[in-house]
Order: structure tokens, then sequence, then C-alpha cells
RNA sequence: GGCCCCGUCGUCUAGCGGUUAGGACAUCUGGUUCUCAUCCAGAAGAUCGCGGGUUCGAGUCCCGCCGGGGUCACCA
């Protein structure tokens, strides 16, 4: 069956608020998002909450916080099936009417004990298999039942390809449960007719029902959408679904941590698709221009936190730092609090291309904002100032003193300054260098020196210079 | 157990009958006047899950097997 292709895309994203949206998650709605923009068409959130016991309170808000810090915005929603318990009651009423819906007569209990004996006999349970031949009148209290018609089913599925299913899989499946909701194997057919939507973009774990929801969508003659089926994404060390009980994170942890939300969402969209050239990362802009379905891989794919910090570094990399500063306001060290905005677009400045993500941003500046204290296993450790006496030390501390007090700390003069005083020293770059660096930050790595000294600034580098200058004489 | 999906370097992947099986991340080495990072150059890393077939020729097509995943709920 080959659906009619609809001008101008609808899709959902229709998770159940039941916990944590993970990166899985999240990866079905940027598809979904980037197939709806893309044909300038819709994208629906929709909160499939037809289970009232597994519903958690702040589940649907936090779906929204998510798909708002990615930018996935939707044009219509959220929609929550709770409030259309209406339509679906409708819409198995006229299932009943003609024939193709009865009450399930049985208790849990009966039921169950079908099951159980399927499983011992190895067999897949088949509800249809007990269809009761005179079903009661469906009063609300019971289970309504679907009657499926089992047939050979070929689909298209414009991810997965070419799709079949048998009888076998086909099965009288509950529309309306015995409280008044409907499951989500109705519900989820029903609002996708009325809404109107064209892709139905959804989790692997789908696949083995939808022969079932095909014979829904005829039941209820319903025009098929186009179907995309995305594999699963694994975690990192095993071969399981990526969930939250592993330990996975949600993507609002990886925006608390200082990802950007575009390399998040590059990350995700080339977890399984790409665009057949050699680029590697991808803008929003890019994904839309050049996203399709088919190129989307069938196979799980592991996700790889090191290559997300990476693709994150890029994206930092690669951005004006009036625009990067904005987004790191909330990540600077403590004691950058009373320091102007000047300066901290400097320090940012020489900064940039080391930061991978916004959290390192205090251990990679915290010396600009206060003095470290002086750990003389920096010089020590180090193999080539450990060759030079405390008093040599001391010696080339003093005479950069002097040369860079007529300095003007620009970058360039102080550039010119340090390398005259490589020859007036007959020092090495990497040992003057090393000391002057380390003398000056205490830090265990910084930009370039000359960089690094012009922000910090004259007075704040004199007087470092002469702290450091008398510790190094009284530990002599 | 039945049914369905998947299987190319550690990882993400390109490949749609003829390639020295390509790229990226990660790793390692060297270079960029010091550290860290960037950048550049280079190295290592895949008998394309295994076995049959079809073909002059197969990662690419067919069959079987193995491995992984999903599903068989009044959960989604």
């Amino acid at each position: 069956m080959v659906p009619e292709t609809n001008p101008v895309p609808r899709t959902r994203f229709a998770p159940s608020p039941t916990g944590l949206l993970h990166v899985g998650g999240i990866r079905t709605a940027l598809f979904a998002w980037l197939v709806a923009r893309q044909g300038n068409g819709q994208f629906i959130l929709r909160l499939e909450d037809t289970d009232q016991a597994r519903e958690v309170e702040a589940a649907g808000q936090h779906i929204v916080d998510c798909l708002n810090a990615l930018g996935l915005n939707y044009d219509e929603g959220p929609i929550r099936q709770s409030s259309r318990l209406g339509l679906y009651k409708a819409a198995a009423q006229k299932l009943v009417d003609k024939g193709l819906a009865y009450a399930d007569p049985y208790t849990p209990q009966e039921v169950q004990a079908f099951r159980e004996q399927a499983q011992k006999e190895k067999k897949p349970f088949l509800y249809r298999n007990h269809r009761p031949e005179k079903p009661p009148v469906w009063d609300g209290s019971q289970p309504l039942r679907f009657k499926a018609n089992p047939r050979n089913w070929n689909w298209e599925d414009a991810v997965m390809g070419s799709l079949k299913a048998g009888p076998e899989v086909q099965d009288d499946i509950i529309l309306i449960k015995s409280d008044g909701f409907p499951t989500y194997n109705f519900a989820h057919i029903v609002d996708d007719a009325e809404m109107e939507i064209s892709h139905v973009i959804r989790g692997q774990e789908f696949l083995a029902s939808t022969a079932n929801y095909l014979n829904l969508y005829v039941a209820l003659e319903a025009r098929l959408p186009i179907f995309a089926t995305m594999p699963h994404i694994l975690n990192s060390e095993g071969n399981k679904k990526l969930s939250k009980r592993d330990g996975a994170k949600d993507v609002l942890d990886y925006i608390r941590e200082g990802y950007l939300p575009e390399a998040m969402v590059s990350f995700i969209a080339t977890l399984g698709w790409n665009d057949g050239t050699e680029q590697e990362v991808f803008t929003r802009e890019e994904l839309i221009k050049k996203f399709s379905l088919d190129r989307v891989g069938r196979s799980g794919a592991h996700f790889d936190e090191r290559r997300l910090l990476w693709v994150n570094g890029s994206f930092i990399r690669n951005m004006p730092v009036d625009e990067l500063y904005k987004k790191v306001s909330d990540f600077w060290p403590e004691e950058a609090a009373s320091s102007s905005e000047k300066y901290k677009k400097q320090v940012l400045k020489i900064t940039q291309e080391r930061l991978k993500i916004f959290s390192e941003l205090p251990e990679l500046t915290n010396y600009f904002f206060t003095d470290l204290p002086v750990d003389l296993e920096l010089i020590d450790g180090n193999k080539q100032l450990k060759k030079l006496s405390r008093e040599e030390q001391a010696d080339l501390l003093r005479q950069t003193l002097e040369i860079i007090e007529a300095s003007d700390f620009t970058a360039e003069d102080l550039q010119a300054k340090l390398n005259h005083l490589l020859e007036t020293t007959g020092q090495k770059p990497g040992s003057l260098f090393s000391l002057i660096r380390i003398a000056t930050t205490w830090a265990p790595f910084s930009p370039a020196l000359n960089d690094t000294l012009s922000v910090l600034g004259k007075d704040k580098t004199l007087e470092r210079l002469k702290t450091s200058l008398q510790q190094l004489r009284t530990s002599s």
C-alpha cells in the first residue's frame, strides 16, 4: 500500500509524559521537526497521556522544555489526549456499529491464563484465538476490542524500506480500556487521522504492531500516513537501548553542562543520518535543507559522548566572541563576578579555541580573576626548568620584570620584548617562556604567553612576577 | 519459542557488482618560538558477523547460520 504523498507535511512528536526525555526520543522529535520545516509544514506536539497510572506530573513540562531548549518549535500543541476522550469514544462507537469492535467478556485473570498457556506452548499469544462467540453489549465497563481481519501486509517505510507482516502477529487489540481511556494503539491512529498527520515518525518499538495499525486504518477508513521508523540509540558500552536507568542523561542535563543546542542538534542528526558528502557538522539551516528520511540508517547507533564534545568545540570555535560571551554568562568562575564585561570578553577571546564545553570555563580561566597559590611543583616538574637553579630562575624573572615594565602591554609589544629577552638571556623559549607563564599564572596551562600577559594587564603581571620572585628567593 | 528489524575500523559512518574499502571522532607520532588547546602533516586501526551460492568479478544480489535488538500488556 502506497500512501498518497502530502504536499505539505504535518508531523508530530507524540511522547508519553511518563519520564525524562533521552537522546533517542529527542532524535525522533528532531527528524519529525526537520521534515515539517523543510516542507514548510507543521510540527505538532501531542502528549500521549492515556495511562493515568504511569503519568508523571512534571513530565509534560519537561518535554516542552527539552524541545524549547533545542529550538524545535512546534506549531500546534501540546495537545493532551486526555482532553480528547470524546473523539476516541466516538470512533470506537463507529467501529462497534460496524461490527468491527466488541466487548471483552473475560476477566484480566482469564486473559492472563490464556497468555500463560500460550507461553507454555512456546507460542505467541493471540487473543483472537479466544474470541467470544456472543460478546456482551459494550457498556463501557469492559475493554473494547478490535475485531481484526488479519491478512498479509506489505508496506513501505521511509527509513526501513519494504516491510511485511503476516496474520500471526495480528490480533484483536484493545481499543478502549475498562477505565474509559483509549489505548495508545487506538488513540494515536484516531488522532493522526483527525490531525491529518502526513508522516508518522517513531521508534522501532512500534514496528511489530504496525500490521495491527494497518488493520485499524482500514477499519476506520483513514488515509495511510507515511511511516518512518527510527532505530534505537544504544548506550556507549552495551547494546542496550538508551534509557535513563542506565545513567543516560536527558537533553536538559547536557544543556546545563554547557553543551550548545546547535551542537546537540547536529550531533543527534548525524547519529544515523548523513547527507552523502563528507560534511560532519551541520547547522540547523543546513539540516533543514539537506535532511531526508531515506538517508537515515537502519541500524542502531551508539551514543559517543566524545564525539559530541568535539562537535560542541567545533561550534564554539566558529562562533563570534560576542555571541559566545552571551552564551557562557552562567559559567564564569565565581571570582569573575566583579570583573568587567570588557575584561571577560578579552579572556574569552583567547580561551575560545580551547573551550570544548562551558563547564570547563572556570578551570580554564580562573587565574585571570584570582591569584592562584604558588605551586613550585609546576616549575620543578618542568623538564627544562628543573635544570636551572633557584638563583638562575629568580634572575630570569628579575630581568623579565625589568624589560616588561617598559612595555605598553599590547600583545605585539610584549612579544617583541619577550623575543628580545630571549636573545639577551640566551635562553630557549622552552624554559624562559615556561617560567614566565608559570610565574604569572600558577596554572597548569594557559593561552599564548603574550596574549595571557596582555589580557592580565601590566599591574597584575608585575605584581605576580614580584610575588613569584620573592617565593623563588625564599625557597632557594 | 513465534514474528520483525539490524550486523563495514573501538565509535559515527561512505559504499547502492569492478574502490589500494573513503571520511570523521577517539588513539599515537611529528610540526606550529613555552604549557593546554587549535591548526597542519603523518601513523595505526575493517580478512566488510560466519558459511555457502549467483557472477568473469560481491561489502554490495540470493540462501543458511550466528550474534544483537525489538515485539508478543486494560504501557506507550
